[in-house]
RNA sequence: GGGCCGGUAGUCGAGCCAGGACCAAGACGGCGGCCUGCGGAGCCGCAAAUCGUGGGUUCGAAUCCCACCCGGCCCGCCA
């Protein structure tokens, strides 16, 4: 029997990473053997990254391509090298976790692991860790903040921050409370027009259904206005029919909306009749408001609060979780907004444009030379940023330069998890960032980009009021897992059956969205997004359900202290994707990767999956046979709650 | 017009940054097997891919470089 490393506590351990360890110990003592005897032959080689994982288990679990370098310096097939370092590597003594190196056509270097003290590695380090195995620590922790909002840009950001939080960085999340823009000025415009009622049902829906009216009856009269206007004047036919065309199009997305809610559709019109000019009365509002005078920052206040309720609700539902909740208006109130205007005017790279101000961020960015710096490349085009309107109040990429020197205040990392179109507006914010001397900050700023999502055609949030919530997807997800749920498992009690689909819900959407690279633009079905059968959720979790049924079947059952029955290769394989765990979970957080860890749950479930149906467990006559499968299958239950925990799903225990 | 991002089987998608065993993972759909022993939301197998197109670099390209095509997005005194 092999001696085993005692496992620290706190410190994590990772049997794979170990595995690679030896590996990479052995070929740098072997090549530096090498290189005594002819240094020319073999020259200073990143032999770290020369290990990779082989295609299949033939082929060992590591695999070194140095040999291919090597042939390009010393002219010799990639084979003959192969063979001669494997023949060095065979002189070392020490022989830990590694069973064997082989030189393999066309010329890798390969590396047997030794799979009983890898097992045996393994299983300790699960059993003992529990739910913090594979969690390895990073050597520099930052205190980081994750910025994001909603539907598929929290379920990202919130995963995010989890990955990073086990880690061991001090991640907060924030939610960016957009409470100055035209938006909510609308709403709350509408509401007062409205007579201030109580909300029905959800808060954010009801508001939603005002900002859609109010915005369209604004739109309309707008458009009535430019349209006369245009008429006055003598304009081109041109102009005349394309702004009558646009009319038509709010005369249409009206209709749509009058049908959809008609009495507030009624009473917002009649009386907004009576304004002669909204949209300056909304104007009148944003003023107001960025001056925080009392009674409209009262009503904004109250709207937004109201508004953020529904939004906090809805999360939850999802499993998000917010620390703090940051107010824009803040960022104008405390002066943060207007000190960072004069500074950037300071700098000379703004100058002002029939009042309003502008930066000059592609000046900036060419005379600080920050394509190189901030890894822009030469054709980049960086255009200016308008930093005010000309009656003085700020745009909103100028609020948040200052939301960002803010978050800085207090992290040493910034992540904003915001949609791909804004790209170049989070670029300049670096950009200004880095001429107001916050070079570090614009360096540890990072854009996170998320690609458009939609559901069947229509967006998760849009004006005309035609668009999904995340309230529906999930309703529409929870009713979905709902069926299923009856129609497979019909015996189990009502409340758990509603529990169980609660948590799959969540867990397929979550899944399916954190399983396709961010970037990536999707559009859902409702049937691809909720396919229970093609989702990988469900098949997760039912391998978290069936193990334990076995270990319930089972009862108590004394922990075996060796592992040394484990043979199969479906136990082996099992094995070895527990032994990855800590490995990929550090590369995920490292890499900022989600769908890494959506790749790895899906596997180790598979995995696990093919053990269940080879290996019998209950049955069996040797009582330590079955006492080995049966930690086998409560490690896999412990790290398969693990990594769902990171990716903010649920496991459901039945199902 | 300029720019950014994406383009991998019928469909969805990993691999691309750090080029090597790629005759390309996985899934849905298709076809065919497996329930008198732990829950079949499972297991096993088969068919299906000009890796957008064309050049280049390299012993070697899905991966790097160039050009082009297609899709999405951005270039606002909106957010």
């Amino acid at each position: 029997m092999t001696s085993v490393p005692m496992v620290g506590k706190g410190s994590p351990s990772d049997p794979f990473g170990q595995f690679r360890a030896e590996c990479e110990s052995l070929l740098r003592g072997a090549y530096s053997n090498l290189q005594k005897s002819d240094k020319k032959r073999f020259p200073e080689l990143d032999l770290a990254s020369s290990l990779e994982d082989p295609p299949n288990q033939e082929f060992g679990h590591l695999a070194s391509s140095l040999s291919f370098e090597l042939s390009r310096v010393q002219k010799t097939k990639p084979m003959t090298i192969a063979k001669e370092i494997v023949h060095e590597l065979g002189k070392a003594r020490v022989h830990h976790l590694v069973e064997s190196v082989q030189a393999a056509e066309p010329g890798y270097v390969n590396f047997k692991a030794k799979i009983e003290t890898l097992t045996q590695l393994t299983l300790d380090a699960i059993l003992h860790e529990g739910s913090s195995y594979g969690l390895l620590k990073t050597g520099q922790p930052q205190r980081v903040i994750v910025e994001h909002t909603s539907a598929k840009n929290s379920i990202f950001g919130d995963t995010l921050a989890r990955i990073l939080g086990g880690r061991g960085h001090a991640v907060k999340t924030h939610f960016y409370i957009d409470d100055t823009g035209r938006q909510v000025a609308q709403m709350a415009y509408g509401y007062k027009l409205l007579g201030e009622p109580t909300p029905e049902g959800k808060p954010d829906e009801f508001f939603g259904k005002i900002y859609s009216i109010t915005s369209t009856l604004v739109e309309l009269d707008e458009n009535k206005k430019r349209l006369v206007l245009l008429r006055k004047t003598n304009a081109s036919d041109i102009d005349i029919v394309a702004m009558t065309k646009e009319l038509d199009e709010w005369v249409g997305v009206a209709a749509e909306l009058q049908s959809k809610y008609p009495a507030e559709f009624e009473v917002l019109t009649e009386r907004m009749s009576k304004d002669p000019d909204p949209q300056g009365s909304i104007n009148e509002l944003i003023r107001k408001y960025e001056k925080a005078e009392p009674v409209t920052r009262s009503l904004i206040r109250r709207v937004s609060q109201m508004v953020l309720a529904g939004f906090e609700e809805t999360l939850r539902r999802a499993h998000i979780h917010f620390d703090q909740w940051d107010w824009e208006s803040d960022m104008l109130w405390t002066g943060r907004v207007s000190e960072l205007l004069d500074r950037l005017k300071e700098t000379g790279l703004a100058h002002s444009k029939g009042g309003a101000w502008v930066l000059d961020a592609g000046k900036a960015v060419d005379d600080n030379a920050l394509r190189e710096k901030l890894g822009l490349s030469k054709s980049f085009e960086v255009t200016s940023l308008t930093l005010t309107r000309s009656d003085g109040t700020t745009l909103y990429p100028t609020r948040d330069i200052a939301y960002s020197l803010y978050k800085f205040e207090k992290a040493d990392r910034v992540i904003n998890v915001i949609g791909v179109e804004q790209s170049l507006a989070q670029l300049q914010v670096r950009v200004a960032m880095w001429i107001l001397g916050y070079r570090k900050q614009a360096m540890n700023f990072l854009h996170f980009p998320i690609g458009l999502l939609t559901l069947e055609g229509q967006r998760m949030s849009a004006r005309r009021g035609r668009y999904v919530t995340f309230d529906q997807l999930l309703d529409e997800a929870l009713l979905r897992a709902r069926q299923e749920v009856d129609k497979r498992s019909s015996e189990l009690p009502e409340e758990v059956k509603y529990r169980v689909a609660e948590s799959l819900s969540i867990s397929a959407i979550r899944y399916a969205m954190l399983s396709v690279e961010a970037v990536k633009s999707t559009n859902f079905t409702w049937d691809r997004a909720l396919n229970f059968e093609a989702n990988s959720a469900p098949f997760i979790n039912y391998a978290y359900t069936r193990g334990l049924g076995i270990l319930k079947k089972l009862g108590s059952h004394e922990r075996p202290s060796y592992f040394n029955k484990l043979i199969e290769p479906a136990e082996q394989n099992l094995i070895l994707a527990l032994a990855r765990f800590p490995e990929t979970f550090a590369r995920s957080a490292e890499e900022l990767d989600p769908t890494l860890l959506c790749l790895y749950a899906n596997d180790l479930a598979q995995r696990f999956h093919e053990f269940y149906e080879k290996s019998d467990i209950s049955h069996l006559k040797d009582e330590e046979l079955k006492r080995q499968r049966a930690s086998l299958v409560e490690a896999t239950g412990i790290v398969l709650k693990c990594v769902t925990e990171l990716l903010g799903m649920k496991l459901a225990e039945r199902m």
